[in-house]
DNA sequence: ATCTGCATGTTAGCACCTCTAACATATGTT
DNA sequence: AACATATGTTAGAGGTGCTAACATGCAGAT
């Protein structure tokens, strides 16, 4: 807790605020080399401790990365939240809205959204992230009810939202991991999110 | 080339078979452990070789999963232009066919799936994966074309052939995940497949 | 048939990584 | 002041990717 626990450089034997350094290394080191190739030693080279000094705070490796995934889902949902908060309700803006915050995030941060996603879904352990998804899901089945002027969510409602998530889902990934663009694919993402937003969140393809 | 290049018990000093069991060890334990999870050393433990064994064959173990991956995506290109060879002509049933083959594929073979797509997309090198990809990802825009009754393929069928590849891509990534069991989505593949198919290559939802 | 070259296996070992045990130092409670 | 606790250190075990040097056997030239 002496003048600067940003540096590096400390001058006390105790750091005063390891933990969070540590974590904002990991975040940094997974964006840079990706979730694979993330370290803990290059993380405690990154803070300036030894490289048995995150296990003071952290049971392994594996929950060190997944706060950062914890802590990614989090930031997605607020951003979702803000920019749903500009737009007017019950419109398919904010179907179109929520799909631009999941691509634009998934393209600001890959790491951590690979994370986010590729993290084991070994059952228990890491059933708070599944849940914060969950929640998510949840707002865009609420907003694709409002869309169709209900206020209760019925059985329709979740499979459009289902089918919306897994769209902006898969467009993400292949973005990040650049599959368009050798295939020459011209999109501009505003006109294809409402475009998908209108045939999904529209009349429907099938009955059922 | 004794009685059984199978069985990881060898008499003889060379081994006979070592780079294409070698590269079947690695299939294996991508799928049991994930390709995060694969070692070398592991494969050599199953092939029965010394761990230094392998670079006799392959530069590193980059290349190894390369070549993993590279099989992964001729096989589901020939399940799909199998699968092709049982539809009728310009049908949306064709179209119905690869997204089932892609998410059947990903189901049937998740750890060679995400080795497929998550391999790094790092310039050259990779770039006859992207190749492939790419010879698929036409198969489809011909398809999209000869359901609108067309012989070339326009820009709109480039599109919509995007569109498609988006959420089956997102739908399986969701699927092995586990993202869906959770959030309780009850949902029937086939006529999911042909929802999606209708939706898209159907009436446009924009002028564009 | 033998010699010799090359492909393909081995062991030894370096550098790096995760994680633990044992020890050191600062902090705050009594 | 004494002590318990939190949080840092060094040392080291065990695993991994990969290379160098050496060993073995197959195959073609003489």
């Amino acid at each position: 807790m002496n003048t600067s626990p940003q540096n590096a450089a400390r001058e006390s034997y105790h750091h005063g605020d390891l933990r969070a350094q540590l974590l904002e290394a990991t975040r940094q080191l997974v964006e840079e080399k990706g979730p694979d190739q993330f370290s803990v030693s290059e993380a405690c080279r990154r803070a300036g401790v030894s490289t048995a000094a995150p296990y003071k705070h952290f049971k392994d490796k594996e929950e060190m990365l997944h706060h950062i995934a914890h802590a990614g889902m989090e930031r997605q949902r607020q951003q979702m939240l803000d920019e749903l908060a500009l737009c007017e309700a019950g419109t398919l803006d904010r179907i179109v809205a929520m799909g631009r915050v999941y691509i634009r995030f998934a393209l600001a941060e890959p790491g951590v959204f690979r994370l986010m996603f590729g993290l084991s879904e070994d059952h228990a352990d890491h059933c708070d992230l599944v849940q914060l998804g969950d929640d998510t899901f949840c707002v865009v089945q609420s907003e694709v009810a409002k869309c169709h002027g209900r206020s209760e969510v019925i059985e329709s409602d979740v499979n459009e939202a289902f089918l919306l998530w897994s769209f902006v889902h898969g467009l993400s990934f292949l973005l990040i991991d650049g599959k368009l663009k050798e295939a020459k694919v011209p999109f501009d993402m505003e006109i294809t999110l409402l475009d998908i937003a209108r045939r999904v969140v529209g009349p429907s393809g099938s009955e059922n």
